[in-house]
DNA sequence: GGGCTATGTGAAGCCAACGC
DNA sequence: GCGTTGGCTTCACATAGCCC
């Protein structure tokens, strides 16, 4: 995402203003809130969304959730890379939610990073949906945690406590995705960035957790369109091109 | 809603050939 | 040597359908 003016960041704000379930934010460099829409500052216990402009997640949020959410900014700003798809519940100051987010990183002209931008999903959690929502954010997470590795849905349902086939229909009615497509995308960004360093193709396809250098770039250019090679080369013709 | 099964599909592994 | 591509095989998984 590119930066952006007030009139731009103003248009942001009305179009995310239409949709009363994402909670959505700006962030500029110093964490502070420069844009979000009603339904972040109903999330955050605010009146309107002008009452967060200024602030900052640890003014918002209480104690150890404030802290997490300045830390994932950190990350995003620091990396420049996006964190995809967290399912998380949020205990905010107005009410307690899951959450499905994205956090990206808003990027300058230039390509340096200047600031984050958030946009969530409410899923709302009545007649215990904790439970599931609980079940498939440790799946998430062992995912996220383990992309490198293959790994089996029975293994995942086993850590869920339900069946395969529970899980999959679950899985994917949360996330949009079954737990295959989530992984495949994990290693894909993985790969993505992997490929912006000197590791030889061999190397990057192991450590997405490719056993086979064949089978990762028959992947990578079925998703990508392009070989690794060929998109190694481009990145970096990119990369060293003015703007 | 949840568990189970059958089945078709496609991802991944293995191997080989080829180009640069 | 490294990377790409393609053929073949295996098997995990998505899906649909059924039952409780």
């Amino acid at each position: 995402m590119r930066l952006i003016g007030q009139t731009n960041l103003d248009l942001l704000e009305q179009m995310f203003d239409q949709l009363p379930h994402n909670p959505f934010f700006v962030k500029d460099h110093a964490l502070r809130y420069v844009a979000a829409n009603g339904a972040m500052a109903r999330l955050c216990g605010a009146a309107r969304p002008s009452d967060l402009y200024g602030k900052t997640a640890l003014d918002l949020f209480p104690g150890a959730l404030g802290r997490r959410y300045e830390t994932l900014d950190q990350q995003v700003l620091a990396s420049g890379q996006a964190i995809t798809n967290k399912l998380e519940l949020s205990t905010g100051r107005a009410e307690t939610v899951w959450l499905l987010y994205s956090r990206l990183p808003v990027k300058a002209a230039d390509g340096k990073t200047i600031g984050v931008t958030g946009v969530s999903r409410e899923l709302k959690a009545p007649g215990g949906r904790d439970l599931l929502y609980n079940r498939l954010a440790k799946v998430a997470e062992r995912l996220r945690s383990q992309s490198d590795h293959p790994l089996r849905l029975d293994q995942l349902a086993t850590l869920a406590a339900t069946s395969k086939s529970q899980l999959a229909r679950d899985f994917t009615r949360v996330f949009a995705m079954t737990p295959g497509g989530f992984l495949q995308q994990l290693r894909l960004d993985r790969a993505l960035r992997l490929l912006e360093t000197d590791k030889s193709i061999a190397q990057v396809a192991h450590e997405c957790g490719y056993v086979d250098q064949s089978a990762f770039a028959r992947r990578f250019r079925k998703s990508i369109g392009v070989s690794p090679q060929h998109y190694r080369t481009r990145i970096r013709v990119t990369h060293s091109v003015p703007r």
